[in-house]
RNA sequence: GGACCGUUAGCUCAGCUGGCUAGAGCGCUCGCCUCACACGCGAGAGGUCACAAGUUCAAGUCUUGUACGGUCCA
């Protein structure tokens, strides 16, 4: 543009202007003709569009964009999508709330569909609180709608923060390509034999009514109770037994102890008998009963939690389920009870667990089968991460895809493909190996939900009607995607579903992470476009926060290793969480969340930028305003100083011209050890250190230098002078909007824009060996000297309280020897800025010291 | 219970492979309208580097232990 710099530079109103200017011109296209070794790819986070954006976002996606921008500018060309995870809990709530709609798979799709509400709204604007079933298809298509409207306020504020994604690469989770790729991964991983079926007890939350996979899982502490439970010996003897779920005695098969345990292994063989169910179960042995928990004899129930599982499986026992899908106790009470014991049972039938807890310590006082008080503790009990009741553990029949966790050379492959990335800070390594190392499961990958990407298969049904699940049915890959429950399997007719000899869909949907898992491929536009996805495959970075290691950097770990046999990534980033001052996690039930788009405002997203990017990879960092101001004083002062610069010579032309004063060639020394610091921690993903060093030299440049050469830049020393100063100053600019463009792209292409041609985030990152010949290759150390003395020499009038345009009459600086000869090449420089009559200088002294003679103050 | 991270000025943090007198910003104190910036400029005060032991000529930095805080997993 070249306008020159305007009387009165602001941060006002940048973001819309470069924004706009920037998406005009394609300035962070993605060019597809570069081959690999030309692109640098981001595994972009898709933030959830259901929820809203906060702090946490602007933070780590900053620090993202400014590794983004640094690659750019060395030259690569950045492969740096968007997505919109619209697949999941968060987005299906908010859809039926909008729109007042119910996902139902088993509806037929309708054409043309209207919602009975929008923002919750019907026609009338009144409150719409029914839902209306509708089919699955046309609950994706409102979906698609609603995401739209999110996806606008989302794109609006990534590009205020100045992201420097592509847009044109966008992509949802719930869209028709990632349904596809996933779908896709699936069916191969089907082929292949690491998904598989099993019919298999699993956590299983009763609110959402579906399974939930470890990963998902979190632990709270709640209150319990020991209740101390009488069981009867063969000789008629007591057995006490402990237990925090008195309610499951219906589902007891067996009762152990340890191994080891003397005190219970006379009763080996033996059958116990429970209290008031009167059942007879074996006394069984297992190294995981602990003698030191309760009488140290445990019951085994089906199944109380994931130990019972174990116990279950491993020592063949039978199963006796007694709470169902919905978290109540079943009808029927297990076949083993007699029918007295079955009518005790039904007293606690159609209960749900807590009431079904009340129910049993009545019937054991009945029974005389309780002893002593019931002792409250808070022990840990196991949630799903999103739920609100703690999780059952109910058998159905599930989809897994095998993740190592019960096979130990899978297991192994997977942490080795850890050792395969660079992981940014390492040490977030170990988190990933800890957590492959501790599964003890595969993944359980199907969720009993109506909305999410369908698992796309059908079974045949026999003339029963009862389906054959050793042999699902497929769908060609060409077909995909597509939706069983409206879809029909090649070979049958729509209305063969459901019939006996016909099919049935399966009704599962899969977990999101089996999509969010593959977003390297769906970005890439896996197999849809296999020129693309070698062109950014296997990614150069995958950016994300340390909490998803587990689910999010793992599954996809997982898929890369069964589709491509390689690690995703080379570097994985882990950025640290936003803490409020209080140094707690910021979060909205706090209720201490401040709203990204009123900071962008208030402080101008270049300073919003600064100081994100000022918290260190990994780091967690507390939202601090005053950091804010600090980066909005330090754009300001980039403009200021600019303008300034640019008012003492004309710096275009001076670009290439040559520095001939030391002074001016030890500041570009000092620069390209600036310029190398700041490449060194780029590779190295280390963004707060380029910050950091950038920032110190520039204020240094300002307060110091531009103030030791403003005189001879504006002809005090003559012409020759003048001109290396002005050489001097354009390179420095020049290669400070190069150094603080990736962290302040506003200001920076603001001034940028005032002499130079183009875009400075496609100008080049800055080149250290040509700083370095343009200053002669001169001592940098001169710099520091010159301002340390110039320092000295402002004291003296401070302490004399008085304005720093005070003349100096006389002024004798000591130093050490090699000091003084340093402070001699650029003596007339530092007289001048300091206002200095005679400068005199002495060598030999220990350290610096001034001695001035100010001139009189005027009356 | 295990793993990992942290503890440096009132606050937020640098200090990389051990090396002159431990740094920055904010805040604080004092001063200055100095031809870009009062949304500014200059100067100053402020630290037993959590504690203990060890290695070393030399430790904020390396080793071990302890305490406290945090995170993840049991």
């Amino acid at each position: 543009m070249n306008t020159g710099a305007p009387d009165k530079p602001s941060l006002e109103g940048l973001e819309q202007k470069w924004a706009a200017e920037w998406d005009q011109l394609g300035t962070f296209a993605f060019d597809r003709s570069a081959t690999r070794d030309d692109v640098f790819s981001i595994d972009t986070p898709p933030p959830t569009v259901s929820g809203s954006l906060h702090m946490g976002h602007i933070f780590s996606y900053t620090h993202t964009d400014t590794i983004a921008r640094y690659q750019r500018m060395t030259g690569k060309t950045v492969f740096y999508p968007m997505g919109w995870d619209d697949n999941g809990l968060p987005t299906e709530r908010r859809v039926q709330n909008y729109f007042a709609v119910r996902c139902d798979p088993s509806l037929p799709y309708e054409e043309g569909f209207e919602p009975p509400a929008r923002e919750s709204l019907g026609p009338d604007g009144k409150k719409v609180k029914r839902q209306v079933s509708i089919s699955r298809p046309n609950f994706i298509e409102l979906c698609d709608e609603l995401v739209a409207l999110d996806e606008k306020v989302f794109e609006d504020l990534w590009r205020s923060l100045g992201l420097s994604v592509d847009w044109s690469l966008l992509y949802a989770t719930i869209d028709e390509r990632s349904r596809r790729a996933s779908q896709r991964a699936f069916l191969r991983n089907l082929a292949r034999g690491e998904a598989y079926q099993q019919e298999a007890p699993s956590l299983w939350d009763v609110t959402f009514q579906t399974a939930v996979a470890q990963a998902e899982l979190t632990d709270k502490d709640m209150p319990g109770a020991y209740h101390k439970l009488r069981f009867s010996l063969p000789n008629g003897e007591d057995l006490l037994i402990d237990t925090t779920r008195p309610e499951l005695l219906p589902a007891c098969v067996a009762v152990v102890a340890h191994p080891d345990d003397e005190r219970y292994t006379e009763f080996k063989g033996q059958t116990i008998t429970t209290p008031v169910f009167d059942v007879e179960v074996p006394m069984v042995f297992h190294e995981l009963a602990d003698p030191e928990k309760g009488t140290g004899v445990a019951m085994i129930c089906t199944f109380g939690d994931t130990t019972d599982v174990t116990w279950w499986r491993e020592l063949n026992l039978p199963a006796r389920a007694v709470i169902g899908r919905n978290g109540r106790f079943v009808e029927d009470a297990p076949e083993v009870m007699t029918p007295e014991a079955a009518e005790r049972y039904g007293r606690m039938a159609g209960k749900t667990v807590f009431s079904g807890k009340e129910e049993i310590v009545t019937l054991l006082q009945e029974s005389d089968a309780l002893i002593g008080d019931i002792r409250p503790i808070t022990h840990p009990v196991k949630f799903f991460e999103k739920g609100d009741k703690p999780l059952e553990i109910v058998t159905s029949r599930q989809w897994y895809i095998r993740n190592g966790g019960r096979e130990r050379d899978l297991g192994e492959a997977l942490i080795a493909r850890g050792d395969e990335m660079q992981w940014h800070p390492p040490y977030m390594q170990s988190r990933y190996t800890n957590w492959v190392d501790g599964l003890n499961g595969d993944w359980l990958v199907s969720r009993q939900r109506f909305f999410g990407v369908p698992i796309p298969l059908w079974y045949e049904l026999d003339e029963s009607g009862e389906p054959r699940y050793d042999a699902p049915l497929s769908p060609d890959e060409s077909l995909l995607p597509i939706d069983p429950s409206t879809d029909v399997p090649e070979g049958y007719t729509a209305e063969q579903r459901g019939v006996p000899g016909g099919f049935m869909a399966d009704p599962d949907i899969m977990d999101t992470w089996a999509t969010s898992s593959l977003t390297p491929q769906i970005a890439g536009k896996w197999e849809d476009d296999p020129d693309l996805f070698e062109r950014v495959y296997p990614y150069d970075m995958r950016p994300q926060g340390h909490d998803i290691i587990r689910t999010w950097l793992f599954s996809t770990a997982v898929r890369s290793h069964f589709e491509e046999d390689a690690a995703p990534w080379r570097h994985a980033c882990l950025s640290g969480w936003i803490l409020d001052p209080d140094r707690k996690k910021m979060s909205k039930s706090v209720g201490n969340v401040v709203t990204p788009s009123g900071l962008l405002e208030q402080f101008g997203s270049d300073a919003v930028r600064y100081w994100a990017a000022s918290g260190r990879p990994g780091t967690d960092t507390a939202f601090d305003e005053g950091q804010m101001k600090v980066g909005r004083r330090l754009a300001i002062k980039l403009l200021n100083a600019s303008k300034f610069a640019m008012g003492m010579g004309d710096l275009r032309s001076a670009l290439d011209a040559p520095v001939t004063e030391p002074l001016d060639q030890a500041m570009l020394a000092r620069l390209a050890l600036l310029t190398d610091d700041c490449t060194k921690a780029f590779d190295e993903f280390d963004y707060a250190r380029a910050l950091e060093r950038t920032e110190m030299f520039f204020w240094a440049f300002t307060d110091d230098y531009i103030e030791l050469v403003k005189n001879r830049a504006y002809g005090s020393r003559g012409e020759e002078a003048a001109a290396s100063a002005h050489a001097a100053l354009a390179r420095a600019l020049d290669t400070l909007l190069r150094l603080f463009a990736p962290f302040i792209p506003f200001a920076t292409e603001e001034v940028w824009s005032w002499w130079r041609e183009g875009s400075v985030h496609t100008s080049g990152w800055p080149d250290a060996g040509t700083l370095r010949a343009s200053s002669g290759d001169a001592d940098p150390g001169l710099l520091a000297v010159a301002g340390e003395t110039l320092t000295e020499l402002r004291r003296t009038k401070t302490e004399a309280k008085r304005s720093l345009r005070t003349e100096i009459v006389q002024a004798t600086v000591t130093d050490t020897d090699d000091r003084i000869a340093q402070l001699n090449h650029v003596a007339a420089d530092v007289a001048e800025a300091g206002v200095v009559g005679n400068l005199s200088t002495v060598g030999g002294g220990a350290a610096l010291s001034v001695d001035a003679e100010l001139a009189p103050e005027e009356a």
